[in-house]
DNA sequence: GGATCCATGTAAGGTGTTACATGATTGG
DNA sequence: CCAATCATGTAACACCTTACATGGATCC
């Protein structure tokens, strides 16, 4: 479930350009960080890898598997390096999604680190604007909240609290 | 973008069972809680609020605006309240997400507390196992990791442990 | 006078999942 | 021998989004 917060094209695009790899590959490696980021279904999988075939955003290379059946390395190609630049150079504004920031470090191996720390630095601001949210609506609900309401807001606000300082000090590391 | 992580229905019945409100009130709710929770687009919401009156689920009264447009005060039925009730004790185990929790959270002004508990202990578990998986991930590549690798597993990590804190000091303050 | 909020809804499209189909290989 | 892993893929379906349509009210 939910690589899509960000499109699987691009995830795929991404784990692409640090190496060559079969969609079996792509599905193991989103895995194993099932929990963080959500791994697809191959009914989602192997069509995309398809049409980015079609779109020539990737070359394949065929290798009959000795007495294995055969995978399909699929390579990054000119044009699907141009394509994910193009995307990491987008906005990242209107996804209020953690699992979407994560995916987007988890390619980020791709970006500088000037555009990096521009993105954590964006990152912050949404959290910050998050939080004031947060807590203007428990300011809001004034002790009259419904019994589990406030949990929710409380558990929110911890989060953002948590993700902010982990901003912060990791914002302040890469700064040297 | 994404309270399906839940099903729509379920979220809808469970704001309906707090107090009657419009298909409008309902999005507004929702909006409001945007960055934990995301809010339904109207395409979504209004067929389900249908549908769940076709099912007999909910009941409607339209009341006429006096020169507003008339508002559909939709009531959760007693069919509802069960169904809700039925949805309540299914398991939650699969569900790794953290909206998804989130939303359990906001839900569950209609469990009991020894029901809550059970709920947040569960999570507690999925998270710690999770934790756990993120460490050996993180054990694993040591040293070696990608340039971007290390950022979203420390990123996990470190929610991961300010959920658990949460999670401790709430289970803690629950159970007096 | 134009934008924005209230309030409802529809139609087309995208993107994902489940469940199935295939088939060889390895491990208990 | 049965199950699981490797490895690919298809078809049917569920669900959500975008964009549109309507129309009065209120704010700047």
């Amino acid at each position: 479930m939910s690589v899509h917060t960000v499109g699987l094209r691009y995830v795929i695009l991404g784990l692409l350009a640090r190496q060559p790899m079969s969609g079996y590959d792509v599905k193991r490696r989103l895995k194993s960080l099932d929990w963080l980021v959500g791994s697809p279904s191959s009914g989602s999988l192997y069509p995309v890898l398809r049409a980015l075939l079609e779109e020539g955003l990737v070359d394949v290379e065929v290798i009959p598997g000795l007495d294995k059946p055969p995978r399909k390395i699929y390579r990054l190609s000119e044009a699907g390096r141009q394509a994910l630049l193009a995307w990491t150079n987008e906005l990242v504004a209107a996804d209020a999604s953690l699992k979407g920031f994560v995916l987007r470090l988890l390619l980020a191996g791709c970006l500088p680190l000037p555009r990096l720390i521009e993105h954590l630095q964006q990152r912050r601001n949404q959290v910050r604007a998050h939080q004031a949210a947060l807590e203007q609506a428990a300011g809001g609900g004034r002790e009259g909240g419904e019994p589990g309401s406030w949990l929710a807001l409380d558990y929110g606000l911890a989060l953002a609290q948590a993700e902010l300082a982990w901003l912060e000090a990791t914002l302040h590391r890469l700064s040297e």
